[in-house]
DNA sequence: ATGGACAACGTACCTCGGTACGGCGTCTAA
DNA sequence: TTAGACGCCGTACCGAGGTACGTTGTCCAT
């Protein structure tokens, strides 16, 4: 026994799959621990609390790649380029959540027109879907 | 010269790539015209139509799988079924707004405290992805 | 009749965030 | 010591919605 743990272990303490953590190697999220001669790889605690900064970035709505620079921002004080990166994020999802909410708002208009059409005629969500420009 | 049009022209005038027009037939959203002995296919300008109504429904957010079955409601009376379609996709998106309304909230929560802690001390962005649970 | 543009077809490739698999080698508890 | 669990590595695959490409065949204006 020694010191660290098994990627199965990390990944089990996680609650990720093992298949995700060399995947974040690959992608260079996660550094990859020296492989000690022909033998399986040892990681430290820390390595844990890197996956979980990664959920809680992802769950923020950053892409990996993203992600990938937060991190490397986390060691040094690079505020200003995270507070901008946070900023464009957020800038993104106030445009995604307009388009959704123009969605939402066809969507509600047209069933309603539907419920009250009712069963007679051609059905309002359709003809909309088919109308000429 | 024949009638109907080469899926150039079509792809040309509704706006799309050829490809896609090939795609959307292996897809089973658009028939394919019968080939005339070893020729080339021409299109009726229905499909066109057809076309426009894949583009409307996906930017309601109907998948490609969804506005198959939409399409093939379009023909006959299906009110029913296509409100509950439309209902179902409304409750998507509802939640959908939700969530990211959750992160936009986080990252403007963040980006404050950011810009309140200027730059002295760890970013509380870094510090907010790194916390333990 | 011919050459250049286009069509048909199958298949591969792209992004994103992983997941799965197969053939090995290693580690470890009994 | 040895069986079986696990790790390593490369590569393929998933789904969504397409895009791209190469080969071969066709169309039609000149």
């Amino acid at each position: 026994m020694q010191d660290g743990m098994t990627i199965g272990r990390l990944a089990k303490a996680a609650g990720v799959n093992v298949e995700t953590i060399r995947y974040y190697q690959r992608r260079g999220l996660l550094a990859e621990p020296s492989k000690p001669a022909g033998g399986h790889r040892r990681y430290a605690a820390r390595i844990l609390t890197q996956l979980a900064f990664i959920r809680r970035a992802q769950q923020l709505g950053f892409s990996l790649e993203e992600v990938k620079r937060l991190l490397q921002l986390a060691d040094g004080k690079g505020g200003a380029e995270t507070r901008s990166m946070a900023q464009r994020k957020c800038d993104v999802l106030d445009i995604r959540v307009e388009e959704i909410n123009a969605m939402r708002k066809k969507l509600k208009a047209l069933i309603a027109a539907s419920l009250k059409a009712g069963a007679r005629g051609a059905d309002p969500i359709i003809a909309a879907l088919s109308m000429e420009e």
